[in-house]
DNA sequence: GAGCTCACG
DNA sequence: ACGTACGTGAGCTCC
């Protein structure tokens, strides 16, 4: 008899963190779902099993696990996302004829254990399927490990048995608890013994076979002094760890083997469950029939009173409603981007109104009535109505609340904020009456505004508990003003100019193209990476250093290695910058200027995941600056006639931040008296007076000083500046020796995240971090480097974010006609009269390193000219 | 639509 | 032993 045993959680767990987030129409996620349903398929495909055990953790304060409550509490911490698909797995697995088995107090490795114990008395193969390596101590003469483990973006399986064991462990499956009582998983929060490595254990292991025989020889053992001196320090905890590493397999079940015989699969709840989590795919690969149920299942009726539709004007509605009531408006656009309003819906109490301007009835002047009014509102995506009301000269006066930037805040790793989506989540629906004659799109967006209210009483709740009330009120929600008036204004550009530089990129790329060909012997898509790597590394021979999913990498680093070994490599390299000047700049800006011969970019205010803005159609944050034939694009930025541009940017602000946050006296001490950080960092990591440090010093430090912030480890360094690793880590240490607050902040702040699940900006703005708490030792690693480069990176954003509404104010307040035209995440530019550009020079750097007071002063440089490369 | 590459802070 | 720095957006190829 064959036994396939599935470790359910930690499949699922690799399942979640291998397949992007997919969520159906009503916002319930499935990517866990569906990558385990992937997983298992093949499985049992690959093993054709008699029978199958779905084994899931089931945590109860029990004996054995209230002893390792501080080592569980860390991994209790599973994201939502996650969470909300666990039942919905085990309730398929059920319909589909599986049998879950779980018991309270244990986890899934533990029922597995039973089992495999129970097919090695009984003479069955017994097939255990885990993420997990932790389980290869359960293989035996009968039991194998399916090892899954996601090679090049698939889920492949590797099959562990004793001999793939030995060779890798050097010993038998069961001594690897012995291995871990050693050297100790982090991942796992095995603590281990200090200073014993893999290595060590290994060796120790394989030739004592356990931990009790070493500890009762270990003056005898062939070990070195300083190894003895570390296992006797490390006794209790090698045999904790011993203990914390072993998986139970003596549990008392309730299931027998021959239970586990997958029964008939109900069709059609399995049908039906498939088809509510919009698995089409799944259901046709199952060779599922079912009959489909209505959509509109009797829906769970939440305390939310349904709003009534009625026919008035805005006016009227004002009136009636009274100059307290809380409003929530909702606009949908002619077009995306148009300020031309296709129809507004407006709530207030229990009323609801629609209008729509082309079907009469509608005044510019109401509108303008309405958004001036006294009365507290509520909007979704502020910014797009600022367009409109800016654009005539008004504001938006009582600006409550924006659901769009609150459920942001809130929930800043989503990628969607749909009104549906918000609502099915928060159970904040909201329904209109009396609405049946309307056409559908006009119910929903009354619905959308109805649902406005409650939606904010829910998530204005969430805003103010997670302390990030003033961070909405006093930076978002301003913010979107200041936005908005950016994008209209826009940055004017000189079309000719682009044109013509792009005719001269366009013969320097056919220039190359014929190069390349010649020296290639072949014509070929250069482009393409397939192609370019066949010819590169088959055809011409060259060493391939690095191999992507698909195939061969060549990529700049690559290529920059090759240099010398064939002239071609020049060719493609120059083949490159110039055509990447010419697709996503010259003809990416030309395709995107406005009639008034302005590039209008979009700034948007809820897309990243550390507070920054990001900038699209056109990206006006990633314009050349770093070679010279790119910087000339910024000469074809300009001002208007009778204008100057005014450019200011941050110095260093965010290791200021860092400075402060860290309070690190040191670094402090360095800002405060002006000097320059990066050759005070190689006096430093060089450990030499300032006056030896060379300009190649200097660079290092820069790069260290880069790292630092990213959460850098030694590898990457040692790559990025190209030294052993083994130099790189010696310049981390140093770093870290003399800014040694720097050190504790980033213990801190991973602690912190550890314990809390999530990070947050000096201004409260937060992060979840489910990385942090994650089962792969990568995922972990990279939630660490999150944990410490976010407040950061968002303390930054914060601060350039306040600037800038204080920028806009004064601006106003002193009546310059001077615009705030873009930001580039430290820099900001202002189109100004020539009249105005001394004040605006003062102004600018006076409310940039204004905006906050920190530890650290803030310093801003600041330039201007007739174009963006001038003022720079 | 995913993957690669490369532009910026 | 394994993979390897944070945050973005856009254009191109190829399935």
């Amino acid at each position: 008899m064959k036994l396939l045993c599935l470790d359910s959680n930690s499949i699922l767990n690799r399942a979640f963190y291998g397949v992007k987030l997919l969520t159906t129409k009503d916002g319930t996620y499935t990517n866990a779902i569906f990558g385990f349903m992937n997983i298992l398929q093949k499985l049992l495909n690959d093993v054709q099993p008699d029978a199958v055990v779905c084994a899931f953790d089931l945590r109860a304060p029990t004996f054995r696990h209230k002893m390792y409550d501080d080592y569980k509490a860390q991994r209790k911490g599973m994201p939502e996302e996650l969470a909300q698909q666990l039942p919905l797995v085990k309730e398929l697995l059920t319909d589909l004829g599986y049998r879950i088995v779980t018991r309270e107090g244990y986890e899934a490795d533990d029922i597995l254990g039973t089992f495999s114990a129970e097919c090695e008395r009984e003479g069955h193969d017994c097939f255990i399927a885990t993420g997990d390596r932790d389980s290869l101590q359960l293989i035996g003469p009968h039991t194998k490990v399916l090892l899954a483990s996601s090679k090049m973006g698939r889920t492949e399986t590797i099959v562990c048995d004793e001999a793939y064991f030995e060779e890798k462990y050097g010993t038998t499956p069961i001594h690897l608890i012995d291995i871990k009582a050693l050297m100790g998983d982090s991942s796992d929060n095995i603590p281990g013994v200090a200073g014993i490595g893999e290595k060590t254990a290994l060796k120790l292991i394989g030739q004592y076979t356990d931990i009790e025989t070493i500890y009762e020889n270990l003056d005898s053992i062939e070990a070195s002094p300083s190894i003895k001196k570390k296992l006797e320090a490390g006794r209790e905890s090698a045999f904790m760890s011993k203990t914390l590493a072993t998986i139970d397999r003596n549990v008392e079940l309730e299931v027998t083997i021959e239970e586990c015989v997958p029964r008939e699969r109900d069709e059609q709840a399995a049908f039906e469950l498939l088809s509510r989590l919009e698995m089409n795919s799944l259901i046709k690969k199952l060779g599922l029939t079912g009959e489909y149920i209505p959509v509109d299942l009797p829906q769970k009726q939440t305390e939310i009173q349904p709003v009534h539709y009625v026919n008035k004007s805005i006016t009227e509605l004002l009136e009636s409603a009274g100059k307290e009531a809380a409003l929530s408006v909702m606009v949908s656009w002619k077009q995306k981007d148009s300020e031309e309003i296709e129809s507004i819906a407006v709530c207030a109490g229990e009323e609801i109104i629609l209008h729509k301007p082309e079907q009469g009835a509608l005044y510019e002047q109401e509108l303008v009535a309405l958004f001036e009014s006294e009365n507290p509102k509520i909007l979704f995506d502020c910014k797009s109505v600022y367009h409109w009301t800016l654009h005539r000269g008004c504001g938006i006066k009582n600006l409550r609340d924006d659901i769009l930037l609150s459920a942001y805040l809130v929930s800043v790793n989503s990628t969607e904020y749909s009104i549906e989506k918000l609502c099915a989540g928060y159970h904040t629906k909201r329904t209109v009456e009396n609405a049946a004659a309307l056409e559908e799109t006009d119910v929903q967006l009354l619905e959308s505004c109805a649902s406005l209210l409650p939606l904010h009483e829910v998530l204005s709740e969430q805003v103010a508990e997670s302390g990030q009330e003033k961070l909405l009120r006093e930076i978002e929600l301003p913010l979107s003003e200041v936005l908005a008036s950016m994008e209209l204004y826009g940055f004017e550009v000189d079309a000719e100019a682009i044109a013509e530089y792009g005719k001269m990129l366009e013969e320097k790329i056919e220039e190359y193209q014929n190069l390349i060909y010649q020296l290639a012997g072949e014509s070929f898509n250069i482009n393409s990476p397939k192609q370019l790597g066949e010819v590169l590394f088959e055809h011409l021979g060259l060493p391939a250093k690095k191999k992507t999913k698909t195939g061969y990498s060549t990529n700049a680093e690559v290529l920059e290695s090759l240099r010398g070994k064939h002239e071609i490599i020049d060719g493609i390299l120059e083949y490159r910058k110039v055509s990447k000047l010419k697709s996503t700049y010259v003809d990416g800006l030309l395709k995107v200027i406005g009639k008034d011969g302005r590039i209008h970019s979009h700034f948007n205010q809820t897309d990243t995941r550390t507070g920054r803005l990001s900038s699209t159609e056109p990206n006006l944050q990633n314009i050349p600056v770093r070679t010279e034939l790119g910087s000339r694009l910024r000469e074809f930025f300009r001002a208007k006639e009778g204008c100057r541009l005014v450019d200011a940017d941050y110095s260093q602000i965010e290791l200021r931040v860092l400075a402060h946050i860290s309070n690190d006296a040191y670094m402090i001490d360095a800002f405060n008296s002006d000097a320059d950080i990066h050759t005070n960092t190689a006096a430093q990591v060089f450990n030499m007076p300032e006056l030896f440090v060379t300009p190649e010093m200097r660079r290092k430090a820069k790069a260290v000083n880069f790292g630092i912030v990213y959460g850098i480890g030694a590898f990457s360094l040692s790559q990025d500046i190209g030294v052993s690793v083994a130099e790189a880590d010696k310049y981390i240490k140093n770093y870290l020796d003399t800014y040694s607050g720097v050190r504790q902040y980033m213990e801190d702040t991973v602690n912190f995240a550890k314990e809390n699940g999530y990070v947050a900006t000096m201004f409260g703005r937060r992060r979840p971090l489910p990385e942090i708490t994650a089962s792969n030792k990568n995922i972990v690693n990279f939630g660490k480097r999150v944990a410490m480069n976010t407040p950061i990176q968002g303390t930054a954003a914060d601060i350039i974010k306040i600037a800038m509404i204080k920028v806009y104010y004064r601006l106003q307040q002193e009546g310059l006609s001077a615009r705030l035209i873009l930001q580039v995440h430290d820099e900001l530019i202002v189109e100004a009269p020539e009249h105005e550009v001394e004040t605006v020079r003062k102004l600018l750097c006076e409310e940039m390193q204004n905006a906050v007071q920190m530890k650290v002063v803030l310093k801003a440089d600041v330039g201007d000219g007739k174009t963006w490369l001038e003022a720079k």
